[in-house]
RNA sequence: GCGCCCGUAGCUCAGCUGGAUAGAGCAACGGCCUUCUAAGCCGUCGGUCGCAGGUUCGAAUCCUGCCGGGUGCGCCA
């Protein structure tokens, strides 16, 4: 039986799952095992397409030889169409050769496939993702990159996979600076605040100025914050003034980054403010909420402070006001009972680690969230500059997105320039920008999203090595073979047949992408697929260097060849798709 | 002080749940364009995986300690 569905790692290793029962039946393992079935794939090419160390784990529970156990697993296998050979190696490895069929089979769905061969996920979720989420205070700045970007990342593979997705944009617009903004608004007249509110950077600026300078407008300042929250109207006004520039701004960027995020998306702190006081009065109700020092706290004992105390979380500050965990609990409550999520994911930064894991154990505790819902926070390191330092402009201060991006086109279209002289301008303009932004996206989720990683501008635009541009560029000799060969990338008749090196090389990799895609999602971890697809790049270079495809030996060859560009490019696209990246067709 | 993360080639990074000889790219050096986009391909050079123990048939990976870096820890978000 041919399982097209399956990835062919999958088939192997229910078939040795069903060996390992097999040989439990007949009392050669002990029947209480449970292991882990283990496949790797071998870098060294003879030792097979998969490896297994199946026996070399078993081999001290059930009290046999490696080498024994793992000829009687071999002889257990089931009859099937997914192996070829299955070979004891080393101290008692057990190298698998797929069947050349069964891989002709998986391309050849994987051709016909318009997910490309990708299954959908076995459950389908309704997963609430918490991305972006910037304080609408400031402008965003490259701090707001990560999350905007692995966020939407991970929101496209899963939404792929057929899970449904709700993204949410908790989006800071309560917070204490925003009296500082609205008193600051006040001092002005219409026009000159229409004017300062263009660039939100130095209106922050000014009104923070003002706010250290003035103790009368820090005082007023504080008013407003109360005023606000209070719901006076004037004020009301002035801050809905203020957010919707902000929001607008937002907007803007998202579009730009080809950020899937919308209006629509947005929910705001300020959302749940009149949920708050209930938050506070069911906490109390459990009997959880502390009295400390005038402020209300939950004291949890899983975190200890540094005289191994139990560490509180703060709700609500002795002045009455609200804090973020506040908010943040009453998000995780409106996220299962009303957005009915199965599970919660957070792209938020890595630093904010504590803050979730507290609100996590305290919903449960609390009530807010059921025993089995799943909340993770996925966090992300910091973008550094050269220097191994938070990324800074040149003045020191932090870098606006906006003019990081404006930054990223600028010297994408210089590199077209020089490479290629024969576009005319606006096709340059457009190659350019594609470029520049998938460059900044690209280099961000090419790194492990747990750790930090370098900002530079040299290695991003490079079309050397795992970079945007690269894959970009290979995608479009791919291409290029079908407008020279006048054929339809999609409309091709003939099979695939494998010859030479380079073609096996490529196909083996082509049919992985199932498996990619579900591990990305799995893990939330985008860089995954980017090493996927500069392997792709790079193994079709490879075969286009050595196999030649309108020069081809007979029309079957040609055909074969043709089929595999095809494979690849709608694998580079639709991978790259994932990324939220855009392809070109020429550059 | 306690918690979390990190330390892999000159540089930027991979290394999935412990597996076979630790991998890429850049840089350096050397080849390949009258033939599908050379923004490419092929090759060479380069590592006591921070240090020291431990567990294991087997450790970059797991455990302990130390060194070095980052980050967080009651009324900011």
């Amino acid at each position: 039986m041919i399982r097209v569905g399956w990835s062919m790692k999958e088939q192997l290793e229910s078939l040795l799952a069903d060996a390992v029962a097999s040989l439990q039946q007949q009392q050669i393992l002990p029947a209480e095992l449970s292991p882990r079935i283990q496949l790797d794939r071998p870098r060294d090419k003879s030792h097979g397409d998969f490896a297994t160390n199946l026996a070399l784990m078993l081999a001290k529970p059930a009290g046999k030889n490696p080498r024994e156990l793992a000829q009687a697993l071999i002889a257990a296998l089931p009859d099937n169409q997914v192996v070829a050979k299955a070979e004891i190696a080393g101290p008692g490895f057990i190298n698998f050769t797929v069947s050349q069929a069964q891989l002709l089979e998986q391309l050849e769905h994987a051709y016909q496939d318009p997910k490309v061969g990708v299954e959908p996920a076995a459950q389908a979720k309704r997963i609430v993702v918490d991305y972006s989420s910037p304080n609408l205070a400031k402008e965003m700045h490259v701090g707001h990159l990560r999350s905007a970007i692995i966020g939407d990342a991970v929101v496209r593979t899963a939404e792929f996979l057929g899970h449904t997705v709700i993204r949410q944009n908790h989006v800071g617009d309560w917070g204490t600076q925003f009296g500082m903004l609205l008193a600051h608004m006040e001092e002005l007249d219409a026009a000159t605040m229409e004017l300062e509110l263009t660039n939100l950077e130095t209106f922050y600026k000014a009104a923070k100025k003002r706010f250290d300078e003035s103790p009368e407008f820090a005082n007023r300042a504080r008013e407003l914050v109360v005023a606000l929250q209070g719901g006076d109207a004037k004020c009301r006004a002035l801050w809905q003034q203020f957010i919707e520039v902000s929001l607008s701004h937002c907007q803007e960027v998202y579009d730009r980054l080809g950020v899937t995020l919308q209006r629509g998306d947005v929910m705001a702190e300020s959302a749940y403010n009149d949920d708050l006081p209930q938050v506070i009065a069911d906490l109390d109700a459990q009997g959880l909420l502390v009295e400390d020092q005038g402020a209300k706290c939950v004291f949890l004992d899983e975190f200890k402070n540094k005289e191994g105390e139990a560490l509180p979380v703060i709700v609500q500050k002795s002045g009455g006001g609200y804090l973020y965990a506040t908010t943040d609990l009453a998000a995780v409550r409106y996220r299962q009972n009303v957005l009915h999520g199965d599970q919660l994911m957070y792209f938020v930064d890595q630093r904010q680690g504590l803050h979730f894991q507290q609100i996590f154990t305290l919903a449960k505790k609390a009530g807010f969230a059921r025993q089995d819902l799943e909340m993770d926070h996925y966090g992300f390191g910091t973008v550094m500059g050269k220097d191994g330092k938070p990324y800074k402009s040149r003045d020191g201060g932090v870098t606006k997105l906006a003019d990081l991006l404006d930054e990223a086109e600028k010297r994408a279209l210089a590199l077209v320039q020089s490479k290629n002289q024969d576009f005319d301008a606006q096709t340059q303009a457009h190659i350019a920008k594609v470029i520049g932004i998938s460059s900044v996206k690209y280099a961000d989720l090419s790194k492990n999203r747990t750790s930090d990683y370098i900002f530079d501008w040299d290695t991003m635009l490079s079309f050397e090595g795992n970079t945007a541009p690269y894959l970009l560029y290979a995608y479009t000799r791919v291409n290029s073979v079908f407008a020279k060969a006048g054929v339809e990338r999609n409309a091709l008749t003939g099979s695939f047949v494998l010859e030479h090196e380079k073609e096996q090389a490529l196909a083996n990799l082509l049919v992985r992408f199932n498996e990619v895609v579900h591990t990305v999602a799995n893990k939330a971890m985008p860089h995954f697929l980017c090493g996927y697809l500069f392997e792709l790049a790079g193994a079709f270079s490879s075969f286009y260097e050595a196999c030649p495809i309108l020069a081809a030996e007979s029309t079957e060859q040609q055909q074969s060849r043709l089929k595999l560009a095809a494979l690849t490019a709608k694998t580079l696209q639709q991978g790259l798709a994932l990324l939220g990246i855009d392809t070109l067709e020429k550059m």
